[in-house]
DNA sequence: TTAAATCGTACTATATTTGTACTATATCAA
DNA sequence: TTGATATAGTACAAATATAGTACGATTTAA
């Protein structure tokens, strides 16, 4: 249904929370708590967003995960790309030719490439912060991004 | 994966294939032989089309389907919705209250809307027509979307 | 009336996603 | 050095969504 995955909507919730602690190091456990997500999907969707680089890792006693870019500084295409891997909205964009069920008789090969660019740059338009800003009911910053033609 | 359905892609295959007969009504049978799809899955695909008033169905002998609108009025906003269901990028954001995961706990209720609305933009954008003319490698058709900042 | 075609619904197999568990590795502190 | 604690990596079972098919009902031309 052409939906995201629910862990895609779990790694936002997540950043969120790292924010709030930022400089700091925090435990898988803490961010389970603080939001209500069970710790081995807390673990997994920080492990990913690590692997992408977008928050940090320290091992050990005393480690933890720290947000290693500003919100503000994060799009949605990030997030996905970091938990759902490259973005391809069809097996024919990106895959290798044999992997395409039409086969030979295949008239749209490469035809969703630009659909495909569209929506990155979409997703990409988008950071973390004014999802952020959007969510709290400031309704200044809303303005704002409306002004700027954002939304 | 964040992947619009194969029955998505088909249907693009399909709109392209009746675009051809264009003024007259064919036949499941016909359109499924010339895309080389099996003839269930076109008639799936057709029926739900003539649902979202893409195509028009004649019943009875010598009846079919027929393109409704040219392709260059068709986006692939509308064939995505019409084989998808309307966009919406997590269950957050169109459906009930309760069917979200994260409960009363869930600080994103909403936020996904401006993501949503970016896609929906996205998708919007590009027309069946657009595809159809990177597809047949018309280098002329290509240069033009680019010259017009589409691609 | 018969043949040909769409319409609607339901069912099954397959693929994907989700959530969890377990083991290995790294780091700090006593 | 050793133990406690935390992340890293892998693997797997259950739940969900998708794809494809089948079948009977309905409609229309000949």
């Amino acid at each position: 249904m052409f939906k995201l995955s629910r862990l895609t909507d779990y790694a936002v919730v997540i950043l969120s929370s790292l924010e709030k602690e930022c400089p700091n190091h925090v435990a898988v456990g803490f961010v389970a708590e603080q939001t209500h997500l069970p710790e081995p999907t807390v673990s997994k969707v920080l492990k990913l967003l690590g692997k992408a680089d977008i928050v940090t890792s320290v091992r050990g006693a005393t480690g933890g995960y720290a947000l290693k870019r500003q919100l503000g500084a994060l799009t949605v295409l990030d997030v996905v790309v970091a938990i759902e891997g490259p973005l391809s909205v069809v097996a024919c964009v990106e895959n290798a030719v044999d992997s395409c069920v039409l086969e030979n008789s295949c008239m749209m090969r490469g035809r969703w490439a630009l659909v495909n660019d569209a929506l990155k740059d979409a997703l990409g338009s988008v950071t973390l912060r004014d999802m952020m800003q959007l969510q709290c009911g400031r309704r200044g910053a809303a303005k704002k991004l409306l002004a700027e033609g954002r939304i």
